[in-house]
DNA sequence: TTTAGGG
DNA sequence: CCCTAAA
């Protein structure tokens, strides 16, 4: 909400298309065929990389009014970068479209564009995490603009590049690319400047904060790229980028493609890793994230230890504990742990308090609630038989992307953009889940389903689905318009192991949106989180793309994407709350047992807890087993809410009886009713 | 999906 | 409660 009253997106003149599917089209083809579209994508790309390069360039001669002597430009001046064309994918500079594209908007930009990669070297930039739903579909379209905004502001924050050099400065990121992007343009071209773009720009620039919150970080280092990654919570990993090497088999077909899909949760969420997306020697991804340093392929990676210290702590802190334990200590540190790492990870930096800044005075702006950049909570408080919640925020955290290494940053950023876009813009239709699993009976109360003011909410969560045939325009539902025909094959079978980048998309900055009833209580410290995520189904297509929101409360939660319970469940599903049985519940149980048996677990449900959807069969199996353990110690060892000796006995007596049932069995046929009468319970 | 058991 | 092998 905050951002429709500096709502601009666009240029006027030159419209960047909503979401560039055609491309995708010609993409999936994998060949190098071009179409207007695609030559189109690569304008903005081409454009919106230019912009950043620009800027990049322009921050380094720019801001040395105040500061230049001082720092040392990490940007390569002109002719520098004329001299390094290499940095640029041929694949794309030999795209004469793309050149075509560029000079669209009205900019000379192919010797500026052979060196991007390589001025970006040294800028950290940041990609973007998200959105408010409400605000994203407004934002299709406007990829370019956001690109260039996040590289400004990440800009800023650079080393020795972010001080008084930068106007701006002071207020965040207001007004910085005004001074910055268009400026830029202005001074690098002296003419043809595009208006639209600058004003675009401007309206990023506005409060940056309000789209992206975690700070992702692509790192750039001595022509190499580093993608690095890390949580802004301990748990939660928002951007990966890496590349496998398998992928270099496909990487003809796709080279020139974006994609965008779904990704299945990796085997294991604590140990996401970074992965080789694509083997580039421009484009080089830490294989070793497990210590948080970059491989040094070719001499020229360095650790970037201005973000390892964040990368480390994040990360050490989930692979450190095991997720049972640890789940602990962040509900009840969870928040303060968290905010403590991200203003470490700002204070880590030169520009200390930068960011911290731009985050505290834009989430307060923008919702009045506390930063909590990284973790997210829901809380649910319960009065009078009321189930209350609210939603906070929302966040993205899991996206599957892969782009071609040729591509721009800003691109990127669109093409991450395009995903969750693609997604909210359709609509959306909200779905239930609890403990992992979707409640989809509609008819059923929250009390029948388990979800009472009594109950632990934790699970609860809930899920934005797109009606696929409002989402179909944007995202095929029939064929994931990220998937390329020619690795689709690839794709889904080794989908599982490969997130090529994740996004996760925070909170904080993002307004509650109005559809989750997250005002409810206003200002308080609830909080809930929406992943996006896409289901691919093997062999078919995603046809199933939700958000899905759940309780932070749980770290475990926020990754889980209940939408395959079967996959994801043991790797996100956090363990369910754990649910004494009542002495009523016991009675019940004992009853059932008494007179179904030992072994119909099911009918036993069935009987006795047909309503209780939190009590499964096996809970009812393992319950008996523990009443049996019970019964048969001590009542001095016995604990928890103590069980009537009398049921305790009953218990005793039919499990004797229907083991002696079942060991007779064993030989013949056994025909003998079921029913077992008190008197011949207690005679057992 | 259920059962049956170990963890 | 979780996880799974088996059925």
């Amino acid at each position: 909400m905050v951002l429709k009253k500096k709502v601009n997106y666009g240029f006027s003149g030159y419209r960047v298309p909503v979401i560039p599917r055609g491309p995708r089209s010609v993409r999936r083809r994998g060949s190098h065929k071009r179409t207007v579209e695609d030559s189109q994508i690569c304008a903005f790309e081409l454009l919106a990389a230019v912009a950043g390069k620009l800027l990049l360039e322009s921050e380094g001669s720019a801001s040395s009014n105040a500061a230049e002597g001082s720092k040392p430009s990490v940007f390569h001046s002109k002719q520098e970068q004329h001299g390094e064309g290499r940095a640029l994918r041929p694949e794309c500079l030999d795209q004469g479209s793309c050149i075509e594209s560029v000079s669209i908007a009205g900019q000379n930009l192919k010797s500026t564009l052979r060196d991007l990669p390589r001025s970006a070297c040294d800028t950290v930039l940041e990609i973007p995490s998200i959105l408010s739903s409400s605000h994203l579909s407004k934002k299709v379209g406007h990829d370019v603009n956001f690109g260039i905004s996040e590289i400004q502001a990440e800009v800023e924050k650079l080393p020795g590049k972010v001080d008084g050099g930068s106007p701006s400065r002071g207020e965040s990121c207001d007004g910085c690319v005004d001074n910055g992007i268009g400026r830029q343009l202005e001074a690098e071209e002296n003419h043809n400047r595009n208006t639209d773009l600058t004003t675009a720009n401007t309206f990023i620039s506005k409060d940056p904060m309000e789209i992206y919150v975690n700070t992702h970080q692509l790192t750039y280092y001595n022509s190499s790229v580093q993608l690095t990654s890390y949580r802004d919570s301990r748990h939660r990993n928002n951007v990966k980028v890496g590349h496998r090497d398998d992928d270099e088999n496909r990487v003809g077909c796709n080279r020139r493609s974006s994609k965008i899909r779904a990704f299945r949760p990796q085997t294991r969420i604590g140990h996401r890793r970074i992965r080789k997306l694509l083997t580039s020697k421009y484009w080089k991804v830490a294989p070793k994230l497990k210590n948080y340093e970059f491989s040094n392929t070719d001499g020229g990676m360095k650790r970037v230890s201005r973000n390892r210290k964040v990368l480390h702590t994040s990360e050490r802190a989930q692979r450190e504990g095991p997720f049972k334990k640890r789940r602990l200590f962040d509900h009840s540190t969870g928040l303060v742990y968290n905010r403590e790492g991200s203003s470490e990870s700002i204070s880590n930096s030169p520009e200390k308090g930068m960011k911290g800044d731009k985050i505290g005075s834009t989430v307060n702006k923008a919702s009045g609630i506390s930063p909590s950049v990284a973790d997210h909570q829901v809380s649910f408080q319960s009065r009078e038989s009321h189930v209350k919640l609210s939603i906070k925020s929302f966040k993205v955290p899991e996206l599957y992307i892969e782009v071609p290494e040729s591509t721009t940053v800003g691109s990127l950023k669109r093409t991450v953009m395009e995903a969750v876009t693609a997604i909210l813009q359709g609509g959306l239709h909200v779905g239930v889940l609890l403990r992992g699993k979707s409640v989809k009976d509609d008819n059923r109360t929250l009390l029948q389903t388990g979800i009472s003011h009594n109950e632990n909410l934790e699970t609860l969560g809930f899920t934005f689905e797109p009606s696929s045939a409002i989402a179909a325009p944007s995202v095929s539902p029939r064929e994931p318009p990220v998937l390329l025909p020619c690795e689709k094959q690839q794709q889904l079978t080794r989908l599982p192991a490969s997130p090529i980048l994740e996004l996760g998309l925070s909170n904080a900055s993002c307004d509650p949106p109005s559809a989750t009833n997250a005002d409810n209580n206003g200002g308080s410290n609830h909080e809930l989180t929406l992943s996006l995520i896409d289901v691919v189904k093997d062999g078919t297509a995603p046809d199933s793309r939700a958000l899905v929101a759940l309780p932070a409360m749980s770290v475990e939660a926020l990754a889980v994407v209940p939408s395959n319970p079967k996959t994801r469940r043991s790797e996100l599903v956090q363990r369910r709350t754990r649910r004494p049985f009542s002495v009523s519940e016991v009675e019940a149980l004992v009853e059932a047992v008494e007179t179904l048996g030992t072994g119909r677990w099911r009918d036993v449900k069935m009987r006795a807890f047909e309503n209780a959807d939190h009590r499964t069969y096996v809970d009812l199996k393992d319950k008996w087993k523990t009443l049996v353990h019970t019964a048969t110690i001590a009542p001095q060892q016995r604990r928890g809410e103590p069980v009537p000796q009398e049921l305790l006995d009953r218990v005793l007596s039919a499990h004797g009886y229907w083991s002696q049932k079942q060991s007779k069995l064993h030989g013949k046929h056994q025909t003998e009713s079921l029913k077992i009468s008190n008197a011949h319970m207690g005679g057992v």
